[in-house]
Formats: C-alpha cells, structure tokens, sequence
DNA sequence: GCGGTCTTGTTAGCTTAATCACAACGACAA
DNA sequence: TTGTCGTTGTGATTAAGCTAACAAGACCGC
C-alpha cells in the first residue's frame, strides 16, 4: 500500500460510487461488475477500476466487486461510519430548504444548528433545528464541537460571516453564495452556485451541440 | 480568429468572471487586471488571461482589461442578452425554494413554470409561477418552447420524468437528483448533488489536511 | 480437475488543463 | 517625443486525468 493521496479527480468520485452501492444492496445485489456500475453512475469503467485500485485491490478477477464489502470499506474512508453535525448560517429562503432537506437520510450528515438575524425565528426551532442568534456563532460552534458550515446568507455578507467562521476553527465551508471566499488555509470551500450551473449548462448547450457526445461522458 | 472550441474548464468559469465583473462595474471600476480578478474569482492569474485570449485580444497591454467592454462581450457569450425560460420539475421541498430564488437577479434567466403531482398545489400560482399537474408536461414545455428543466423530484421518478423530457425535446437538465440520468446524445445534464457536495467536503478535510494548501488554489 | 470465460488491476499512451516565464506592446509621465 | 513601467498574450513545460488494451488470475460448468 503506497499511501499516497488520492487524486483529487477520484476522492470527488467516491461519494457517487458510495450512493449507488447503497442503492444495490437495497436492491439485493451483492456483487457488481465495474462494467455495470460504470452505466449506472455514467463513469469509465476503467476509471471505476483505477479509482477502486488506488484502495488495493478491493475486487476478484472474473467475478467483480463484493457489494458489501465495498460498501464496508467506503463508509470508513468517506467517515460516514460516524455522525457528522453540521451548522447552517442563513435561514432565508434557501437556508430553510436545506433544513427539510434530509441529509441524514443517504448520509450520517445532520445540520445540529443553524444561525440567522432575523428576529423572528432565532430562539426558536424549525424543523427540528434550534435557530441561534449570528451573534452567538462562535460560542455554540466552540461548544457544539462543529467543524463544518453551509452558508446561505445574502452575497454581501458572505466574507464576513465567513471570517467569524475562520475565528470559531471550521474546517470546511459549504458556500450557496456567489462570492468566491476568502479563507486561511485550514478552512476548505466547496462552492455550490446555482446561477453558476445554469449558465453553464446553458452555454454547453449553444456551444457544444449534439457532436461529441452530449452525455454519456463528463456530466457536469 | 481559430474558431475552435473554448476548453471545458475554461467555459466552467466564464460565468465566474461574469459575474464578478457585473460587481465591479457595480462598483464604478471599469478597468481591471487579471491579477486583481485573480484575487477576487480565486483563479491564476495566468489561467485567467488564457481564458480571455481563447476569445482574442480582449485586453491592453500595460493597462487591463475595460470591464463595460468585457461585460459586453461575455454576456453575447453567455447568451445573458436574451433572455432564457426554464421548467422546474418538482415542487417540493427544494423546488419551492428555487421557485423564490431570484435567479433573475443576476442573471437572464427565470422559472416560468412548474409541474408537480400534488393536487394542493396544481394548477395554482406559486412565487408567480403556474403550477402545472405533469400529466401536461410535455405539451405546455413545447408550447412555451422551453427548452432547460430544472429537476427536483424524488429520486425513484427521475429517470422517468427525464425520459418525458427528453420526449418534449428538451435540451438541457439541471439534475438535483442523486441519480445520474440516462439521457440521449441530444440532451446536456449537469448535476447538482448536495449530499455529494457535502460529503466531498468532509473527505477533503478528514484527508487533504493544511499541507499543501487548503485553499487560494482549485476552490471546490 | 480442467478449459473456457469473465473481470480485474495496471501499463502505456493520449488528452486536457494549469502554470511559468518572458517578449511584445500599450500606457503614461516628463 | 522618449523612456520607463505595467500588463497582456503566448510558447514551453509540467501536472493531472482519462481510456484503450491486455496479461494475470479467479470463477464456474462440466
């Protein structure tokens, strides 16, 4: 075992692969070919093989990939063996959808706490999850011990609320805002842009019509 | 002018820089740098002027770049100068919150219906969207001529409505289902997973810890 | 136990993307 | 007008990722 990094290409990978084995364990399967996988989940099968090899070698020739026993192995890397909290900042509009959205149900994720200014929901719980005042963030994220923040806050407060973030030592910052974040280097951005994905898919579709492949490969 | 295909990564993140741009002008700037855009979009400097070059000479040496001039420029590129109706499909939890995200705001495109089951909701107006039961799918979208669905239905139906889709001729799918969609050649997905998102953020921090920059480079 | 069949793991080649580094050229000041 | 400074546009290089192709090895029917 080399143990060296994954490829950053692959570790994005893992999640998709992780979903789908659930998927066929639901459905009773025990055993899956990369070829099999490789349509359900629109990836090369010889790119399933290499990600899965980067592990050791997880499969039998001749037979393929026992399906619990991969299952077994990914929930350890992808630390879905343990409960994970996460925080909320910005209970508008989008904030309250990802509330009702059930993470929990295909991930051991849950959103523990959510923060807001508005007077009118903070101190209480909506769906589930206590409403904080913004300004007790760094206390209850010191206390609650969490790590990981999605913020759905209007764009021009997005660096501020991101810089209280940097100061209450979170680790990972899932942004729905359009601004890119500035951050030290022990916090990481994932950035989720709605308008973004829709003007690029818009722009794919004048631009790169019909020829080569409109699907099948590289979705998104 | 070469008149080859832009790169995909590039065309990935020219709505960045369009937007950004939009920012600046907003801010009365109307001469940048890559350098500067660089700090703001978090993208190499480098990458940035290679961008722009795949379109021409956009910029001046010793100078800039003329942000009205560029803002000119990509919203024809982005096709931003017209303006593009799109379907959601699936009013639930996270579709009602697309229906009141303002993607008008920054920029030209909007919801201008929505198709859902529920008979509480069908054939009502929602956020200023009409509701439509799917049974009509098909006929409205090539009636309105839409031409992008925004799916939001509960993952065992996905692949079932993205067929009707596909039936109606529709060219492009914004997918916030987990599952990845069969689709013809015909037909662009891009997908939006955010239990995918949030556990490829918690693989990265458990396992690309501060060595070798957490940040500043290849945000998300 | 044997032969044919299947599927992996991996090598090698190829394609795409990112970055360095600098000559070319326009801006701007004097 | 001339010289300096700033910033672009781009050739060259390096890095990352993808895929074809196949030998090695395990399964399974007989």
């Amino acid at each position: 075992m080399a143990e060296q990094r994954i490829p950053r290409a692959t570790a994005k990978r893992l999640p998709i692969y992780y979903r789908y084995l659930n998927i066929l364990l639901d459905a009773d399967k025990t055993r899956v070919s990369s070829t099999e996988l490789s349509e359900a989940v629109k990836v090369d099968s010889a790119t399933i093989r290499r990600d899965f090899s980067y592990f050791g070698a997880l499969g039998k020739r001749g037979y393929g990939y026992d399906v619990p026993k991969l299952i077994e192995f990914f929930k350890k890397i992808l630390n879905q063996d343990q409960l994970t909290n996460v925080a909320l900042v910005g209970v508008g509009n989008l904030g309250h959808a990802l509330l009702n959205f059930n993470f929990h149900q295909n991930s051991n994720v849950r959103i523990s706490a959510a923060f807001d200014v508005n007077d009118n929901i903070v101190n209480t719980v909506q769906s589930g999850v206590p409403i904080y005042p913004l300004s007790e963030m760094g206390k209850q994220l010191r206390d609650q011990q969490i790590a990981i923040a999605i913020i759905t806050v209007p764009e021009n407060t997005a660096q501020e609320v991101t810089d209280e973030l940097a100061k209450a030592d979170v680790r990972g910052i899932l942004n729905f805002t359009p601004r890119r974040l500035s951050v030290p280097d022990s916090i990481r951005v994932q950035n989720v842009d709605l308008t973004n994905e829709l003007q690029t898919l818009i722009y794919f579709i004048d631009n790169y019509g019909e020829l080569l492949g409109g699907n099948e490969k590289s979705q998104d």
